[in-house]
Order: C-alpha cells, then sequence, then structure tokens
DNA sequence: CGGAAGGTACGACAGCTGTCAAACTTCGAC
DNA sequence: GTCGAAGTTTGACAGCTGTCGTACCTTCCG
C-alpha cells in the first residue's frame, strides 16, 4: 500500500497522513536509540538537515533504512536537495496529533 | 547484580532504583501495547490493583513476562497479598526520573 | 562525457522477544 | 492435610528487525 504513482524512479517518498499513525508506530520508531538520536539532532537544530550531517555510528544502508522508518512513522519529511536528502521534523503536524509527546520525550536526558 | 539476598523462595521481587534506570528502558517496556494497557489500567485506576484484575489477551506465562519487564523498566512495584500479586504504578518517582513522560504518554488516545 | 558523491534497493543473517504449554510453588480455604 | 487459585519458571519456537555488503541510481562538477 501507499504506492506512489510510479512515473520513473520515485525521487519524492510518500509521506503518511500523520492523524493515519498510531501511538505504537511512534514508540517503535522511537524505541531506537539511533533513530531517537536522529530525531534529537533535528529537533536541536530547529531546522533540516541532510542526512550526511547526522553522522551515525552504522552503515549507508542502516542509516537508509532509519530514515525510512521515522518517514513513515510520520516524524520526519524527506525530500532532495541535488544528491543529498533534507530531512525535515514534522514539528507542528506531530504536535497536533501527539499533544506534548516529542517535546515529554526530547527533554529527557538520555545518558552516554 | 542486583541480587536480593537469598532466604528461602524469594517471594520478595527486587526492584531497581529508579535512578538506575535509562529513558530506553522505559521505552522498550512501553513499545509493547500489552505492557501500555497494564500502565494506563493503573493509571486510570489510581490505585493498585493484582495481576488478576487486569485481564489480558495472553497467557499467564506471557503476562507474568509483561510484569516483570515492568518491574524492571521501574514502572510498575509489585508485593504479594496472599496469593494474588499487588501492582502499583511507582508515579512519583517516575515523576521525579522521568519528568513529564509519563503523562505525556498516558494522555495519548490510542486507537482501538 | 566520465567520475565521484550521496543515497536507495535488495538479499541475507543473527539476535532479540513475545508467545505458549507444562510443571512447579505458595497461600488460603475447607 | 488436601485441594484449588494465582503466579512463576523453564524451555522451545516463530517472527520481527537492525545490521551489513553489494549493486544500482541520480545529480553535480570538471
Amino acid at each position: 500500500m501507499a504506492v506512489a504513482r510510479r512515473s520513473g524512479p520515485e525521487r519524492v517518498p510518500s509521506h503518511p497522513d500523520i492523524r493515519e499513525i498510531s501511538l505504537q508506530q511512534v514508540l517503535e520508531a522511537l524505541v531506537d536509540p539511533i533513530r531517537r538520536r536522529i530525531v534529537r539532532e533535528l529537533y536541536a537544530a530547529r531546522r533540516e538537515l541532510a542526512c550526511g550531517t547526522i553522522d551515525l555510528p552504522v552503515s549507508k544502508s542502516t542509516a537508509t533504512h532509519h530514515f525510512h522508518v521515522l518517514r513513515e512513522a510520520g516524524l520526519i519529511r524527506q525530500y532532495y536537495a541535488g544528491t543529498s536528502r533534507m530531512n525535515a521534523l514534522r514539528s507542528e503536524e506531530f504536535e497536533q496529533a501527539f499533544p506534548g509527546l516529542l517535546r515529554a520525550l526530547m527533554e529527557q536526558r538520555e545518558r552516554e
């Protein structure tokens, strides 16, 4: 499902409507430390970041996987800028759908 | 670690100090819908509940497992009252360690 | 054009974990 | 004492998912 029309190589990823996302999906996304790290960086930066600028202790393909999960969970929006992919936190929308949740999570200090 | 002194069959489970618990552990506990359901019931009830009074769509052994995970994550406190086991949400302590988190999670409506 | 940079897609694989049944333990009631 | 109720323990198993390498695709730049 969520098949975007095939009109070539499909460089525009599909983003779910946030209202279709369950708390379950959000928690599954955020339970992974690497994904939480990504969201934390976006949250702290308060702006969009290219995949490349967020350095992660995993391979490129794994990173792609994590971004995909975050996108499917409605947490980020992705689009291309040249060869690099930009990531934007969907803060306002997410706040509407899950009031207070992102903030409560981000405010927690993580033990390093 | 966290070995309670062995003085018989050990009916008193050990409870971790909440300060030793990581956000990771909490999220891992709360990502499971059944465990979230347990916590929700305790949160709504605002009092302790016996395992038996929380009916869950899983076998007894699986239920035991879930309670165990919640206990290890510092979310509940357990003790025996006769043959039944009581469960209490560790609300205040948890609030101190993870301010705003439990509430933010519990306030979210879950799609049934 | 040709190459390099930045990502994606696809298998494959290992480890985790939620699940159950069966056997056992403890406590209360009769 | 014996029986049942309530949970626990153990072992087994299946499914999920985070991980990687490799091959591939776009886009930019010289």
